[in-house]
RNA sequence: GGCGGCGUAGCCAAGUGGUAAGGCAGAGGUCUGCAAAACCUCCAUCGUCGGUUCAAUUCCGACCGCCGCCUCCA
């Protein structure tokens, strides 16, 4: 089966058919480092890692590429209010994007190219617009002639007469017609400048994104993304940019990711309402914040506000649980008798199957995580009744069918970048590493230790001292369960 | 004004021309010394009004409401 993806150029979803078998060629639009990144630009970043490692999962080869904006106006004037150079500013808030993706578990890209290191490639697209009679000089400054490219409007599906054009504070008088866009801007003095054949200056925002793109992936590679805001004018212009000048198509899929808002507002800064991301990991985990933008399909609006929060972390909890529930009945399963399945197991594994193509299917369908989700949480379902039975003793039960669970559960995760590091690396919970001890006691063999005595107290009936030792661990952040015929424990993250 | 999207249970959110996944919350039950976790059961006719159809929440039309973009924007 195919997977069939919406494609914004025809509003229709379309199977997916790289250019080259097997391999996928991706680019999205990276961040303007001039601040930290807020949680709208983290659900953008975090849905195209969602759709990469899908892909990656499928089978597929991805280059995925993304840039880094590190000349611009924003950058400029946030750098006079700081008192730095635009130079030193752009590198500290590329770095501390790295961070935040990394934070995020979002894979690097495969190349994270800077418009700064392009300027030369960038010259050279524009001379060919030149060239070809789509741009013109002006006062220094490079334009982009709209008019004179004919399928102009065909991404966004606009007819440029139609449109409100509010006069930007820029120069129209420079301008042939009102929606010509800047390629190259001549140099104020003080800005940061390259020569070019117009004079010093530096470019405009969209022939990097053309040029960047096309020089690492090529001409019409497979899939460009980002923000469903960036569509128009951003998109629109690259294309135009790219395409007049190769005269190729310049993008095969165009996968736009839906907006965030908060508390049902748009995110701005007139309302003050931004939320650095940085400050909602303070306060919550990373998977928290990748389960609340799972639960929304890639291209739906989805509001952010501390009750959705809340509302991923509950569910997020169901399934950590279950990866602790089965991680703990794997330790104390037994090997499984003659490894025969019996007729239980047998079932258990025909479910499982049947769950995975679901899955799969619903994410083959245009990135479906939310009905995926739906899914992942029957398999959680169908787990925890199988880890019920074993835990509550019975008949004996096959080890292999624990691991049956646990491979799909964990080959979800993989799929959907649940409980995945930044390097492609699980840390599904339940799967603790070994606590490092100076030489002296661990700290599971203290907690166990306290945890035998209670047993006996517990078996002695003493219950107020086996509630006391259970609420104090609470306290400390241990979380006790007691099970059949023992008891589990984990630290609460 | 142009383009686009949305309106599904208390909340979040999938979805289909044939009587609606999943999560959270809630109610009841099982298990437990208690608790926790878990399991079971219950909890919606899909904004309104028309139309097409044997059959519509799903297709079409109108209307109401909400939202995004129209050169800052992920």
């Amino acid at each position: 089966m195919p997977i069939r993806v919406y494609n914004t150029m025809t509003r229709k979803k379309e199977e997916l058919v790289p250019r080259e078998l097997g391999k996928i060629s991706m680019y999205v639009c990276g961040p303007t480092v001039y601040n930290y990144i807020h949680i709208g630009n983290a659900r953008t970043f975090l849905n195209f890692d969602m759709i990469r490692r899908y892909l990656l999962y499928r089978g597929y080869e991805v280059e995925f590429i993304q840039n880094v904006t590190d000349v611009d106006d924003k950058i400029i004037n946030k750098a006079n209010e700081e008192g730095v150079s635009p130079e030193v500013l752009a590198d500290t808030y590329r770095e501390a994007f790295e961070l935040d993706m990394a934070d995020l578990g979002v894979m690097p890209p495969t190349m994270a190219p800077q418009a700064t290191e392009h300027i030369d490639d960038m010259l050279e697209v524009i001379s060919c617009l030149v060239d070809k009679g789509y741009a013109y000089e002006s006062e220094g400054d490079v334009y982009f002639e709209v008019e004179k490219f004919a399928d102009y409007g065909k991404l966004s599906g606009r007819n440029l007469d139609e449109q409100q054009h509010t006069l930007a504070s820029g120069p129209e008088d420079r301008k042939r017609g009102p929606w010509d866009f800047a390629l190259w801007k001549a140099a104020k003095p003080g800005e940061p400048s390259w020569s070019s054949p117009w004079g010093p200056g530096r470019p405009g925002w969209h022939i990097e994104c053309s040029t960047m793109s096309t020089k690492y992936l090529g001409e019409s590679f497979d899939i460009h993304g980002g923000g469903l805001d960036l569509v128009f004018p951003h998109h629109e212009n690259e294309l135009a940019q790219a395409e007049a000048c190769t005269g190729k198509p310049f993008v095969r899929y165009w996968i736009h990711s839906g907006m965030l808002n908060i508390d049902m507002e748009k995110m701005s800064k007139s309302l003050g309402n931004i939320r650095p991301l940085r400050e909602v990991l303070i306060e919550n985990d990373a998977q928290v914040i990748r389960m609340l933008m799972l639960g929304t399909h890639y291209r739906s609006p989805l509001n952010f506000s501390d009750d959705s929060l809340a509302d991923a972390g509950a569910s997020l909890e169901r399934v950590t649980n279950c990866a602790f529930n089965l991680e703990d009945a794997l330790s104390r399963a037994a090997v499984g008798g003659d490894g025969k399945k019996t007729e239980r197991e047998l079932e258990l594994s025909k479910k499982l199957e049947g769950l995975k193509d679901e899955f799969v299917g619903h994410m083959d369908d245009d990135f479906n995580s939310a009905a995926a989700l739906g899914v992942l949480f029957d398999v959680v379902r169908e787990t925890n009744t199988y880890v019920g039975e074993v835990t509550s003793g019975g008949e004996p039960r096959l080890k292999v069918s624990l691991l049956e669970c646990k491979e799909v559960l964990d080959d979800m995760f993989g799929a959907l970048g649940l409980f995945q590091t930044a390097w492609g690396t699980t840390s599904v919970p339940g799967e603790e590493p070994a606590r490092a001890a100076d030489g002296g006691p661990s700290r599971d063999q203290l907690v166990d230790l306290l945890l035998e005595v209670r047993q006996a107290a517990r078996d002695m009936k003493s219950f107020e001292l086996a509630d006391r030792i259970r609420d104090s661990l609470t306290e400390l952040g241990v979380r006790v369960e007691d099970v059949p015929g023992g008891y589990r424990w984990r630290v609460e993250r």
